[in-house]
DNA sequence: CTGAAAGCGCTAACAG
DNA sequence: CTGTTAGCGCTTTCAG
């Protein structure tokens, strides 16, 4: 057998005919014989001709690749928005590049540089936790790459974002503690230079003063993983007037804390409810299960996606940046106690 | 600015020399004078020249990617050995491209063409639950294209596998079972044509007879996933002698099981003993935690990229295929008693 | 030390 | 209806 794949020339070598008329038999021109499409159609499937990508990718100066760059694929809410993202692409025949961040600046700088060399068509980014400057990402732009941004976005840059409307999210999961009776409700939370964080923590506030029921700061703490949660939670418990309500900023940090709690001798809901923030496999599998905000990953996934292939297909890098939210919904589940 | 990304004609044309000369300066040809070189390497960096990765893939016919088919990104175990891959790839040079079977037979070929499209340089498959027939995976190995299957891997066509000890993982479980004294153990299994599903029943059931335990084979069913555990936990339950442990053939299955036992009043680990297969977040967040093989994804990935890039780097299609095994570890938490 | 030319696979303008 | 040519960006003989 010969090496490499079958090319356009192999098949119009063994038919006597050109490259060319090979090229345009395979794409239905007008202009060729039925006779000639026949046989190279025919020795096309044969020989099981696939087209070179990497050959179309060089002539038409696109490569019908999206480029990715999460934090950590390990992580329900990522590899949802992945598989939304694959989704998406594949119908509208792109392939997928992914790229782990690792939460290291220094990494997804090394990300965009590969993307770059990789002359992707689009590329999409949740950003790592360390990345404060974005020079990284105009460079993209400034090559005529679009970007679309999703979940961690960038306030300072102005693009494209599909985000999780996260002001929301935590607004409606707060209200609903103050409505089942809780008055002492504490907030666990990420890094505030984080939009998403920001976000979650002004619903929380906002909720609180809607309600006229004072913040007592001690109550919100920066606290984002479930490790962390086994760390604070017990303090949080410890305090002389301890909380009956507990908002985590993720579901591991609110898997966690229920954990801590139940280890103390409270009783959850009974003693202290407690929500979370993303819908994955572990807020339904926890005991009693977690009171918490469906994110969509998929959603946003599809919609980032979709997104970023409206932005390839118009070719025009002088658009106006627009930012599309995803609702949360509130899915209440035992951890909190009924009205 | 110009449109698309500076090429090394652009720099050429600048500096008023060749194009090959330029190349070369960039590679630090020693036939290059100096000052040349400094020209060319000050003005690539200031113009942020980055060669183009589409253009280097057609001239070395080596596209520098890794394709990958998993059935299902959103799963705790095959995020794990994405990241894995990921990791390996890039520090190898190589970039990372994902396709999603969704369990489809059908996808799983369109991904194939895909994959044969790209040129990728090799190719990482688990396989989709439909797949009886493997022509399409002949397919890129006539192509030249390596092929190394992880987790769910072929019996019938002879290829490099990373694979999981599932026979002696499940042994080590059902051991471990028999030894806390439980007698009437039931397994969750998985369908047979998955060699997984055959290794790890084969472990059930060679642990019990060296154990001289008879096997009930109204104990030994079909199921293998949260929904199903919900719906054939309670026949089981109900059964005129009723298991003492569970051994389920994953971690979703056996949180499903742990869940219908608390639900039917029955105790964990008092009355019911529980132990699933791999260890994701779940089997650490259920109450209580499951006892569980801890499958390293993650090593399965690392793992099956340094053999795929072994084999690209040989590039000789004509080798041994060998087989690699990662060794399980038994996981004892609470939803197993003491001994 | 540097340049011109050819070729990786494919297509589109141009020319019969 | 079909072939020739050129070019996408890069490297690598071969010539100077």
């Amino acid at each position: 057998m010969r090496s490499g794949q079958i090319t356009i020339k192999d098949i119009a070598k063994e038919l006597g005919i050109s490259a060319s008329t090979v090229s345009r038999a395979l794409k239905d021109h007008p202009d060729i014989s039925s006779k000639t499409k026949e046989a190279v159609n025919e020795l096309a499937k044969k020989w099981h001709y696939k087209p070179n990508a990497v050959a179309l990718s060089l002539r038409n100066s696109k490569t019908n690749i999206i480029g990715v760059i999460i934090p950590e694929i390990v992580h329900h809410f990522f590899s949802s928005v992945i598989s939304g993202i694959e989704d998406v692409a594949s119908k509208a025949g792109y392939n997928v590049m992914i790229f782990q961040s690792n939460e290291s600046y220094e990494r997804e700088m090394e990300n965009v540089q590969a993307l770059l060399s990789s002359r992707v068509d689009g590329v999409l980014v949740s950003m790592s936790k360390e990345t404060k400057d974005h020079s990284h990402f105009r460079e993209l732009r400034d090559n005529g790459i679009p970007i679309v941004f999703f979940d961690r976005v960038c306030n300072d840059l102005s693009s494209d974002n599909v985000i999780v409307d996260d002001f929301a999210g935590a607004f409606a999961a707060v209200e609903h503690l103050i409505k089942i009776g809780c008055k002492r409700i504490a907030h666990l939370s990420a890094p505030q230079h984080l939009l998403l964080a920001q976000n979650r923590q002004k619903g929380f506030r906002q909720a609180m003063s809607k309600h006229k029921i004072p913040i007592d700061e001690n109550l919100i703490i920066k606290c984002d993983s479930f490790d962390e949660a086994f760390l604070k939670t017990p303090e949080l418990l410890a305090l002389p007037e301890p909380p009956d309500a507990i908002f985590a900023v993720n579901e591991l940090t609110a898997a966690g804390a229920l954990l801590m709690v139940k280890k103390s001798g409270l009783k959850v809901p009974e003693d202290i409810s407690i929500v979370g923030f993303t819908d994955g496999v572990v807020s339904r599998i926890t005991d009693p299960s977690l009171t918490t905000l469906e994110q969509h990953g998929f959603d946003i996934g599809l919609k980032a996606a979709e997104l970023i292939v409206e932005r390839i297909t118009a070719g025009d890098m002088d658009y106006e940046p627009v930012t599309k939210v995803v609702k949360t919904s509130l899915i209440v589940r035992g951890s909190t106690r009924p009205i």
